[in-house]
RNA sequence: GGCCCGUUCGUCUAGCGGUCCAGGACGCUGCCCUUUCACGGCAGAAACACGGGUUCGAUUCCCGUACGGGUCACCA
């Protein structure tokens, strides 16, 4: 009788999540529905010195946006699991470090930062491999395996600073099987005795990261590839603490689309899109990342394409919702490599939601983005206007902007489409203006067929009149049909700036 | 550098010993549609890192090399 699928997502509150963050919080929430579990949200604030305001809101924020909120937690319910913040949990981990010194499976360690640090630079001046505090060099260090018991309780008596560090045993080789990589093996004697206690009181992460699993029954450890060094530490500890551990699943990083490395924040607005779900300002700098969101993607789309990177179904299907994303997903699909990420791809799949919205839904985003660029059209036309500009359209704020003819006069003409004026054009326009006027009904079909009319009387190709049309009345080369166009304009403003252009081309 | 993980088109990837002179998608190129642009349709270029094994047979299994990534804090 398995238990009931519980996972986190534990990040820290250093700033804004990025979309690597963001990927992993979302496969931990696919898994936990796709198996109908729960989805928690922990705070792993245990680095004081580290902290951002409004880091944890942000975090909140940007998973409310993509529609995956934890059902427990920061930002969820609290079920008798908390307190979901680490820092707030302080007291708690005291014990269980207690309990591993006094089952020798930790010790207390007075070596002060500055002392290991020389050691490390003694050395590396050596020539030698990496310095580690373990079962050779502990022998050497100040701590409570090598003074004695009662310099141990001066020490501490007298408030002198310490740590508390794991006792890992010699040459036992430390096993445990990845869900993506399959068995994954190191020998204790690469590793060393790492803090569990810090100075301050406070655990470190993996203290505080395997105490708070164990306590809040995680079941499945879903975390990026960065953790998988420390996790045959974490094994070690659930196994000094007798519990059993839950299963992991280290994921492929997200690297960067050009140069080498896994994309970090710093990357910010340096390649030219977002790293950021939501934009967020740098409360110290006040600098400000962009953000998806703000980008224009749709919640949808966003997810859609961070789910494909690194996972897909086996299938050829690559759109899905998120209810399908949930049915459809499975940790052993998911890829064993790193993906460098693609911004092109992302686009692809905001046009295709964009392209998916039907004429009540984008009628919506395009009164909103006319209200952001301070421009309005008749109502009655939002849809049609909409749905025409929708099709050359990859974000809701290019509704607008691939038209803006459609909400103001052309102030100039372009120079490319120019050329296609000539000493004919101004009693081409004037022709058309003459029909145009006379028309009952200044409808699209009424239009062409006028327009049509006019071609077929004086034997004119549509490529002979259709640009110079197009160019009077849009000042542009290119873009929808020019009789819709002409409709929504109106018959009034559609002559206006016919004869506009006569004029200033003349 | 030590340790760990990985390596199929430019990119994301399918492939779990013969179905693969390797499939899909993004991007790119060409053609068609079209007054133009876009959309759409069609077509095309484009990859199994290398060397050894194992096997009747390797993209698929094993080993090595190369390359890439991660990690080596009283940060997570």
């Amino acid at each position: 009788m398995s238990s009931k699928v519980r996972v986190r997502f534990a990040p820290s509150p250093t700033g804004p999540l990025h979309i690597g963050g963001v990927r992993t919080a979302l496969y931990n929430y696919l898994f936990a529905k796709k198996h109908g579990g729960d989805f928690l949200l922990r705070i792993e604030d245990t680095d004081q010195t580290r902290y951002v305001p409004g880091a944890e809101d942000y975090i909140i924020e940007a998973l409310k946006w993509c529609g995956i909120s934890p059902d427990e937690g920061i930002g969820g319910e609290d079920r008798g699991n908390g307190p979901y913040r680490q820092s707030e949990r302080k007291p708690m981990y005291m014990d269980y470090v207690n309990e591993l010194v006094a089952n020798d499976k930790a010790y207390i360690a007075f070596d002060t930062a500055e002392e290991l640090d020389q050691m490390r630079e003694l050395a590396k001046a050596a020539g030698a491999a990496n310095w580690q505090y373990n079962y050779i060099t502990r022998g050497n260090m100040k701590n409570s395996l090598t003074l004695p018991k009662e310099e141990v309780e001066a020490k501490i008596a007298a408030g002198e600073p310490y740590v508390v560090r794991i006792k890992l045993p010699r040459d036992h080789e430390v096993r445990f099987e990845d869900i993506i990589r399959g068995w994954v093996s190191v020998n204790t004697n690469n590793m060393d005795d790492k803090v569990l206690m810090k100075a301050d009181g406070m655990p470190t992460y993996h203290l505080a990261n395997i105490v708070d699993d164990h306590l809040m029954e995680i079941t499945h450890v879903i975390r990026g590839e960065e953790w998988l060094p420390s996790a045959p530490l974490h094994i070690m500890l659930y196994e000094a603490f007798g519990w059993e551990s839950p299963s992991f699943a280290h994921l492929p990083l997200l690297l960067k689309p050009d140069g080498p490395g896994k994309l970090s924040k710093r990357d910010g607005d340096r390649l030219g899109f977002p790293v950021f779900p939501l934009e967020w300002t740098n409360p110290e700098t006040g600098d400000v990342a962009s953000g998806y969101r703000e980008f224009g993607f749709f919640p949808g789309s966003f997810l859609n394409m961070l789910a494909l990177l690194g996972w897909n179904p086996g299938t050829e299907q690559e759109v899905f919702s998120l209810e399908e994303l949930v049915q459809a997903f499975d940790l052993s699909k998911v890829s064993k490599s790193g993906a460098k990420f693609d911004f092109e791809k992302g686009k692809w799949f905001n046009q295709l939601y964009l392209r998916k919205l039907n004429e009540t839904e984008l009628a919506s985003l395009l009164k909103t983005e006319l209200d952001k660029a301070g421009y309005s059209i008749n109502e009655a036309h939002l849809g049609k206007v909409a749905t025409m500009m929708s099709e050359r359209a990859t974000f809701p704020q290019d509704l607008v902007n691939e038209g803006t003819y459609l909400f103001e006069r052309p102030s100039a003409y372009d120079e490319k489409a120019l050329k296609k004026w000539n000493d004919e054009s101004p009693a081409m326009v004037g022709d058309l203006i003459a029909r145009f006027d006379a028309l009952e009904n200044f409808t699209e079909a009424e239009i062409e067929a006028s327009f049509k009319a006019y071609l077929a009387e004086k034997e004119l190709g549509f490529g002979k009149v259709g640009p110079v049309f197009r160019l009077a009345v849009t000042g542009m080369g290119m873009g929808p049909s020019m009789f819709t166009i002409c409709e929504v304009l109106g018959k009034k403003e559609t002559l206006a700036r016919m004869n506009a252009a006569v004029e200033a081309l003349a």
